[in-house]
DNA sequence: CTTGGCACTCGGTAGAATCGAGTGCCAATA
DNA sequence: TATTGGCACTCGATTCTACCGAGTGCCAAG
């Protein structure tokens, strides 16, 4: 997955109005019928006063600049992932349909909890507004300071440490002793743990008692096990809906196959998601991602952000014959009012 | 999903040797070529010294009762769900191949970290060793007591309610207040929480205090937040490894698309196990656990314990065209071996 | 009861014929 | 010069046919 230094906008993406006009009914038309679109059809499009031999002559051009392709001679045209690009890059912004407008605003309106859950349940609502399969990050939280570390006895030998974040997650480590413990150092190594660890980050260096009685084992490895697990905590949370729509959106069980392999992944997913983040779009198209098992997938991100911040992001995927116009427009909206849910709750609702 | 009552044991299960011979034949050699079989190769095995007419005689009686059927004339024979239950009734258990034993005691003894992580992890080994969608469900805890509770304060309106249970696992819950709460009442609030619900378990009846001051009314709140979100936190944890195999073991985009839709339900999945491992099965084949989404799959189960006590259960979901010899020996030996890894855990590692 | 023999069935495959959507090209036209 | 109708051509998809062969069911002989 190479990350590219900057946005790769397109180089020569002007077309004229005609060729244009010609383009976009072409894509829209695919995305509809999943069938090469012949000259004829496209002829007879309203916004289009000019005969098929015309378009055609036009298709030749766009087919010479990259912008469709010939599945086989005498077929129709199909197009490109640079095709798709310019659709998606000249596309005025579209809206959701009054019902999606009204679930939407339901689920807001009653959705609770916390926030692993939220997000949870928003990727179920993107599958659900738009039949694709949906990616839901939560922020990471390597700034986030604890709040509250606690050391609670499960069994003589047996600790659990729980540490609360500022960002409110919550992680337990467990503590395992050679030794059995008694409840009073269980308390004496819970209050150092609180007091050590207390508006610490997880970069944070940490002082560590170098005594060896009973008590600073125990923190020792409390402090140790907490930071050795960091990686696996830190990793952003990953919630991914309707990985069944991959099955009935793509043609042929391979490409099914791949796909949700690579979906099984998550830790791939996350940093493709990033990828496209840090690129500054908000869709990539077939090998845009540079992330060749999913050449045939585009992927639709939208940032969301708690009073400003980054603090994660929506995503659908779905074949690069997507309804690019309806899955933005769900995407912006969601990330928007999960922001905006977010940002209401930190104020406190 | 209906209960049944009584284990379905088969009804009539007593085949005379050379039926029961030919019936394993057209099984194993179906299971490994997906075709149907004919009467030539099945006189083809060693095991059997009979010609292929008699074994065709030998063929339409176990049609007849029920335990091959014929996709059309003059096709050869596939084994019904009633000739895989025989099948698998009658096998004698198989063991793991020296590659897998390697890998499965590679694995438990590399494992660590918290429950939920190793349960994970054995979900990606069980799909590794098979091939198949692997299942790992999580014990319950309705039974567990709360051995600590706590409550931090996020903002001055969002306090967070951390709970710790007997058995490791550890929730949180958010708790808002119309008005700002100072620190000392979040500490008052958290020591009476404590008071309050250590010892209890989800289900008891907990006396919160009737006053109207503002401790009070967090901790009403807090309780009763804990106890609302119950039934999320109750549900079993599952863990659904592999689900990218449905898709290279199953055929026809609408199989794949089906069974995808019910492993994306896990509530769903919970209870297929549970339903199966109350009739004290370990494989349910086709229609047996009659649910018919999933009639052409075959699920094994394992149960898992901890110190002799039901802890939860693997699983494998496969076609009911299964490796049942290969499948049912990794499920019970991986069952096995967890049950052991959380016996050692708990007696302190 | 078993077996070899035999007629029969029927899905799968290969090849030929056909269809038709769609193209590329060109000469006529505005 | 750009557009257009006309036309020959291409080639995938569909249909039809013939045919092969795996496999069956049945039966008469051992």
């Amino acid at each position: 997955m190479a990350r590219r230094a900057a946005k790769p906008r397109p180089t020569s993406s002007n077309l004229d109005a005609r060729k244009a006009t010609i383009l976009e009914a072409v894509v829209i038309e695919h995305v509809d019928t999943a069938q090469p679109v012949g000259s004829s059809s496209v002829a007879a499009s309203p916004d289009l006063a000019v005969s098929s031999a015309t378009v055609r002559s036009e298709m030749v051009a766009l087919e010479r600049e990259g912008y469709l392709a010939q599945p086989h001679t005498s077929a129709g045209r199909v197009p490109t992932d640079k095709g798709y690009r310019y659709f998606v890059d000249h596309l005025k912004s579209g809206t959701l349909g009054p019902a999606q407008q009204v679930q939407v605003s339901e689920f807001f309106s009653h959705v609770r909890g916390e926030v692993e859950d939220v997000l949870e349940q928003t990727s179920t609502l993107l599958t659900q507004l738009t039949h694709y399969t949906s990616v839901v990050v939560g922020a990471r939280h390597s700034d986030a300071t604890v709040l509250s570390a606690q050391l609670v006895s499960l069994d003589a030998r047996h600790q659990l440490l729980v540490t609360v974040f500022s960002d409110g997650s919550v992680v337990k480590h467990s503590v395992f002793t050679s030794h059995d413990v008694t409840h009073l150092d269980v308390a004496e190594a819970s209050r150092q743990l609180h007091a050590l660890l207390i508006g610490t980050t997880l970069e944070s260096r940490v002082q560590v008692p170098s005594r060896s009685d009973h008590v600073a084992t125990i923190v020792r490895e409390a402090v140790a096990e907490l930071h050795a697990a960091t990686p696996m905590v830190d990793g952003e949370q990953v919630h991914i809906g309707g990985s069944s729509r991959v099955a009935e959106v793509f043609d042929g069980v391979a490409t099914v196959r791949q796909v949700l392999g690579i979906l099984e992944q998550e830790l791939l997913v996350v940093s493709l998601v990033q990828d496209i983040l840090d690129q500054g779009l908000s869709v990539a198209i077939g090998s845009e991602h540079g992330f060749e098992p999913l050449s045939s997938c585009a992927v639709i991100v939208a940032p969301v952000t708690i009073d400003g911040a980054p603090a994660g992001a929506v995503g659908l995927l779905g074949p690069t014959r997507m309804k690019y116009r309806e899955a933005l427009a769900v995407a912006q909206v969601v990330s928007q009012e999960l922001s905006r849910h977010f940002d209401g709750e930190s104020d406190g609702g």
